[in-house]
DNA sequence: GCGGAAATCCTCCGAAAGTCGGAGGGGCGC
DNA sequence: GCGCCCCTCCGACTTTCGGAGGATTTCCGC
C-alpha cells in the first residue's frame, strides 16, 4: 500500500482525492491537511510515502512546507516522502520553485485523474513526473539556451593549461594565478599564451567569454 | 476515436502495444512501421493523432524521422500528428534531441502501460509529457543554472555605458569597441572607467564574467 | 540662466597583459 | 640514446588597461 497524504485548504479537492484513492486497491489515503503547518505536523505523524501539496494555502504555503519536509530528519528504517506539488494554475516560476523545494513531482488540477494515480505510482517508484501542462514551459525553457558543456573544446589543452584555463576563465589575474598555482607570474604568462594560441583567441579577455560561452564555468 | 501509429524495429513491442491498445475503448492503432522511412509513408497514408516513436532504428532514426513528420505538409484539414519519442535508454542528450525535433513527449519503455496510455491521451490533448525516468535529467539541468537575466543590475549605468557594457562583456578591446561606437578610443575608456566603479569591479575580465553570470549576455 | 548629468575628447602615468627568444629538466616512445 | 612534448622559469620589449587629471558640448530640469 502507498501511503499518501493531502494538503490543501479546499474541502472540496481533499475530499474528491480521498473518494479517488478510495477507489485504488494499492493507494491509501492516511492524512489530510489545510495549511502548510498542518501538512508538515501530520507527515510526521502518519509517515506518508507520498504527499500531495498544494501551493496557494493560508499560511505556510506548499512550497515552503515541501523544503520542510524535505529537510527535517527522517526516523531510523524511515525515508522522506516524496513530494507532487499539485497547483491549479502552471505557472513557469512555481514549476522551478517547486523543483527546487526537492519536489519529485508537479502536476495541475486539470490533470485527468488517471494521470493524477500515475503520478503517485511513478513517484512513489522513485522516479519524477512532470505534469503536461507545466512541460511546455520546461521544454520552452530547456530547448533553447541548451549551453551543454563541452570540455572537448579545451582537449587540445595540457593539464596544466586546463587548471590555468579555469583559472583565468574565473577572472583571476596572472599573479593571482600565479598564487594559486605555486608558480611564477612568468610561468602563468607562457601558458596563458599557449591557450590563446590553441583555441584562436587573442586575450584572456576572450578567454572568459569563451569558457561561459562553452558552459565550462558557471 | 485517437489514431495511433506504432514505429519500432521489435516486432514484440508493436505486438505489445497493439495488445494494449486493443484493451482501451478511445484508442485504435491504424498503421506501425518497423523503419523511420515507413513511419513517414505510414503517418501520410493513415494520418494517426499520435505517433509512439523509437529512436534506435535501422535506416532513418527515430528523431530524424520525427523531424521529417512535423515539417512535412498538412492536408487541409488535418494537423501534424503528436509523436512521442520511446526509447530504451533515457539519455541526456537523446531528451534534448527529441525535444528539439518537436516531439511532445518522451518516454522509456520501462515505463508502466497505464502511463504510456495516459502520455498518448495528453499528448492527443495538446499537452506535452515527459517521462519519469528522463524528467530527472530535465530537473538536474533545469534546477542548477537557471541563470535569469536580471537587467537591473545594469540599472545604474547609462544607455551609451550599457552599450560599451554589453561589447566589453563580448570580449571587445577598447580600440575594437571604439571602431564599433564609432568613438575615440579614450571616450571608451572613460565609459569603461565608469562602468567599473559603478558596478564595483576591477577589471574587463570581470565585467565579462559579470555579464555571464547574471545572464546579460549569451 | 544655472546646475548637473551625459557624452565626447585629451594627456600623463603606472600597472597589467601579452609577445618573443631562450633555457633547463623530466617523461615517454621509437 | 634521441627526439618530442610538457612544465618550469627568465628577461626584455610592446601593447593594452585602468586611474587621475582636465576640457568641451549638449540637453534637461528647476
Amino acid at each position: 500500500m502507498i501511503r499518501v497524504l493531502v494538503v490543501d485548504d479546499q474541502e472540496l479537492f481533499r475530499d474528491g482525492i480521498a473518494m479517488l484513492l478510495e477507489s485504488q486497491p494499492d493507494l491509501e489515503l492516511v492524512a489530510s491537511a489545510a495549511t502548510g503547518e498542518e501538512a508538515v505536523a501530520a507527515a510526521e505523524a502518519s509517515r506518508p510515502d507520498v504527499v500531495l501539496m498544494d501551493i496557494r494555502m493560508p499560511g505556510l504555503d506548499g512550497l515552503s512546507a515541501t523544503e520542510r519536509l524535505l529537510t527535517a530528519p527522517v526516523p531510523p528504517g524511515g525515508a522522506a516522502p516524496r513530494v507532487i506539488v499539485v497547483t491549479t494554475f502552471r505557472r513557469d516560476e512555481a514549476v522551478a520553485r517547486a523543483i527546487r523545494a526537492g519536489a519529485s513531482g508537479f502536476v495541475t488540477k486539470d490533470a485527468h485523474p488517471e494521470f493524477l494515480l500515475a503520478a503517485i505510482r511513478t513517484v512513489h517508484a522513485g522516479q519524477a513526473v512532470i505534469a503536461p501542462a507545466a512541460t511546455f514551459d520546461l521544454l520552452a525553457r530547456f530547448s533553447q539556451p541548451v549551453r551543454e558543456a563541452r570540455p572537448d573544446l579545451i582537449a587540445a589543452l595540457s593539464p596544466r593549461e586546463k587548471e590555468i584555463f579555469l583559472l583565468a576563465a574565473k577572472g583571476l589575474s596572472n599573479a593571482e594565478i600565479a598564487a594559486d598555482a605555486f608558480v611564477e607570474e612568468t610561468t602563468v604568462k607562457t601558458h596563458v599564451g599557449s591557450i590563446l594560441a590553441k583555441l584562436g583567441l587573442r586575450s584572456r579577455v576572450q578567454v572568459v567569454a569563451f569558457a561561459w560561452e562553452h558552459g565550462l564555468v558557471g
